[in-house]
DNA sequence: TTCGCAAGTGAGAATGGTTCTCACTGTACA
DNA sequence: TGTACAGTGAGAACCATTCTCACTTGCGAA
């Protein structure tokens, strides 16, 4: 239950916060931007300020909830926290996300963030392409 | 000559696009925001608007000339693009960006876009952590 | 159950980075 | 050298995100 999950990780049950976060559990897309959140909300009738929907977001993230990844081309997108950790992989064409994960690219890493002297404490990595024949919508138009 | 690499990508020669080129190619700072770039040519007095500096990064991009890096927390810099390709690690205390290239994580990269039926055309992989010790200025103060 | 108040909320203003507009200027080819 | 047209500077516009503020709500104490 959403409700159980908030106070898990500290934060006040209030509607907004019910809302977005079993909009984000029952969402078709796994990866959404905080005005598709706020659309669809309002599409059903809730009504929640953007500003609700960015507040709550920045809550999650901070206890761990959802995680945020900001794409090149200036989209910022957020996804539940379930699950390993795994990467990304995004059409240049039609924006789909896929997700990966790959042991020898995260152990590489480790090494070589070691090697330069550094602790490392997140990473990003995102590929850019585009996806094959039919799977890719922009490229039946 | 910097005006010879304007003609040579088929940009015509004025003054603001060579200081920003000028510039980017004898900072000491490897990595650029516009805004950093405007203010150190402002400094040296040239009157150049911050309109034209982002103009001008554009184009250079577009032209192969530099290459343009989003990293977290929203800034976003600006390279020269000279010598072979290399990711990044950015230290999330002092803002220090090193750079590393690794042919094993590269050739995966490869792979697994291929596996997921995708064209890799670009990707972005970025390294957050902390430099340690008496590197990073941020630690001692 | 009800109360009190700190925390949360919605609307809209503010912010910050980036892009656009427009009248003026400078480059480069004839 | 003249001229057409791309480039430029200043500031307005834009867009995603954050802040402000008066009002509302969740929830521990009574």
């Amino acid at each position: 239950m959403e409700s159980e999950e908030l106070r898990n990780v500290g934060l006040k049950v209030t509607t907004p916060r019910l809302k977005i976060l079993s909009l984000l559990e029952s969402a078709k897309a796994k990866h959404m931007t905080a005005e598709t959140i706020y659309r669809q909300l309002s599409e059903s009738g809730e009504v929640i300020g953007l500003a609700t929907v960015y507040r709550a977001l920045a809550q999650f993230e901070a206890a761990g909830l959802i995680t945020r990844h900001q794409f090149e081309g200036g989209q910022t997108v957020f996804e539940l926290e379930r699950g390993p950790h795994h990467d990304h992989i995004v059409c240049v064409r039609c924006g789909r996300v896929e997700e990966f994960y790959d042991k020898v690219i995260e152990d590489r890493q480790r090494e070589i963030a070691e090697k330069l002297g550094f602790t490392l404490s997140d990473h990003a990595l995102t590929l850019y392409g585009e996806c094959s024949g039919g799977a890719c919508p922009a490229k039946n138009g």
